[in-house]
RNA sequence: GGGGAGAUUCCCGAGUGGUCAAAGGGGGCAGACUGUAAAUCUGUUGGCUUACGCCUUCGAAGGUUCAAAUCCUUCUCUCCCCA
């Protein structure tokens, strides 16, 4: 097989693809032009959307061209893939805010050369479209009754499915026949979920150019628990900094089933396969260590070695024995806040601190805390909801390490 | 356009005049056990309150009643059947 889909298959990214052996043969010839098409229908990437970006790392790397196509157009539409009901619509310039946002981050992680790995927004094709002309093109090369059976509209129309939705796929399939014309492109990756969509382009390619077009698709990374990869109690895993700090997105890592180090090692991170396997094959403590690694590389990858470290440190600090006594530079990588030291010496209830901390949503969830025993502060667990936190808790620096439960620590700095 | 069904707390889903802050499950949180894992067990899960209790919540707005998630009216939205 070929070494760059070797590669992918060796490392898990191969769910399904319509012609492995022509693909492989394809991709020895000369190197092939690929794409992966993304609506920026958020205002951050999350980790959900990077599987496919490790992926066209790892082809570009083995001397493919890739474009990231972003659907500047197609956000306008809304896909209906695996989604049980309508998506929102979302104003035109939304979707331009987003679309610079989701380059910008992706630039980060690919590093666009503008030569062999670049963008295009499909709204330059799909935004000024004759309706009547597309219909006449492109739309007799659909066959309803086919389009029905597709597993994506098949959950639909129990749900219902409006029309808007229902011409996703037709534009999807335009993009890519319109990136082939342009670039040449022949191969699309994408989520497994992009199936249908995927093969309904190579079908149409196929019927208007008479070209023979490919398309792989990745697993829908789940945790080995059922849960969509990435999901948090307080929503999905984004990229961007300000919506999930680099210390929070490495206690994600930090915190993955044993069963999911493997196949997380191989697919969001860059490590050799076999140091991969290695890693994930120790047990009880030492896969507990892998699992720092883990959470280092990925953290490395997104948000740079210097914010790995600090997290990894923060990390440390926190759960490396008990908080207050480990090494005192440490400490200050953990999520804090300053408060005025006149505040603390007069008295908090314990109660708004940990609600001032954000350990709490409310005053009866830091009660709850509390009545349940998880509430702690400086070692000293807090017995009684009526406790008054004052100058006489403070430790030798002068702060107050608050934890609620056995994860989560905040520290708060008399100033 | 006509006919039917429905909208309940984070999610699913019971509840059809007072005993309803609303069963059950899921999820979350906390505790025990551990390796910052999984599994298991226990507790907890609208807000304010030391507490008695008070306040907000059953699609929206009105109304009936001593009393409404429950009854009536109008509206909004969703699904199904017919055209």
């Amino acid at each position: 097989m070929n070494a760059g889909l070797a590669r992918l298959q060796e490392r898990g990214f191969i769910q399904q693809c319509t012609d492995i052996e022509g693909l492989s043969k394809a991709m020895d010839e000369s190197p092939i032009t690929f794409y992966e098409g993304c609506d920026p229908t958020g205002p951050s990437l999350h980790i959900g959307h990077m599987v496919p970006y490790f992926a066209i790392r790892h082809l570009h790397e083995s001397g493919h061209h890739g474009i990231v196509l972003m659907g500047g157009g197609t956000a306008r539409i809304g896909d209906p893939s695996g989604k049980s009901s309508m998506r929102q619509i979302i104003s035109y310039e939304e979707i331009d805010a987003n679309t610079k946002l989701f380059l910008a981050q992706i630039d980060n992680f690919l590093k666009f050369d503008g030569a062999t790995l670049y963008s295009a927004n499909n709204k330059d094709w799909l935004a000024d479209l004759n309706y009547i002309d597309f219909l006449r093109d492109i739309g007799r090369h659909f066959s309803v009754n086919r389009m029905l059976s597709f597993e994506a509209y098949k959950m639909r129309l129990e749900t219902g499915l409006s029309f808007i939705e229902f011409n996703y796929q037709l534009l999807q399939s335009f993009d890519y026949l319109q990136l082939y014309k342009r670039y040449g492109c022949r191969l699309q990756i994408g989520g497994d979920d992009q199936w249908g969509n995927i093969v309904a382009g190579i079908e149409l390619i196929r019927r208007v150019e008479g070209a023979e077009c490919f398309g792989l698709t990745f697993p829908l990374v789940m945790t080995s628990d059922g849960k969509k990869m990435g999901k948090t109690e307080k929503g999905a895993l984004f990229l961007d900094p300000a919506m999930v700090s680099p210390y929070d997105f490495f206690q994600y890592w930090r915190n993955v089933a044993d069963s999911d180090v493997e196949r997380f090692l191989l697919m969001f991170t860059f490590l050799p396969t076999a140091e991969c396997r290695e890693l994930a094959a120790k047990s009880d403590a030492a896969l507990n260590e892998s699992k720092a690694r883990l959470a280092w590389e990925v953290t490395a990858l997104i948000h740079g070695r210097e914010e790995a470290d600090k997290a990894l440190a923060a990390a440390k600090a926190a759960f490396g024995g008990s908080g207050t006594a480990a090494a005192g530079a440490d400490k200050d990588l953990i999520p804090s806040k300053a408060l005025p030291r006149a505040d603390i010496a007069a008295g908090i209830g314990a109660l708004d601190l940990f609600v001032l901390a954000g350990l709490a949503s409310s005053k009866s969830e830091a009660r709850r805390l509390v009545q349940q025993g998880g509430a702690v502060v400086n070692d000293r667990k807090v017995e009684d909801e009526k406790s008054v936190i004052d100058a006489s808790w403070l430790d030798a620096d002068g702060a107050l390490v608050l934890r609620a439960g056995k994860k989560r620590v905040f520290r708060i700095l008399a100033k």
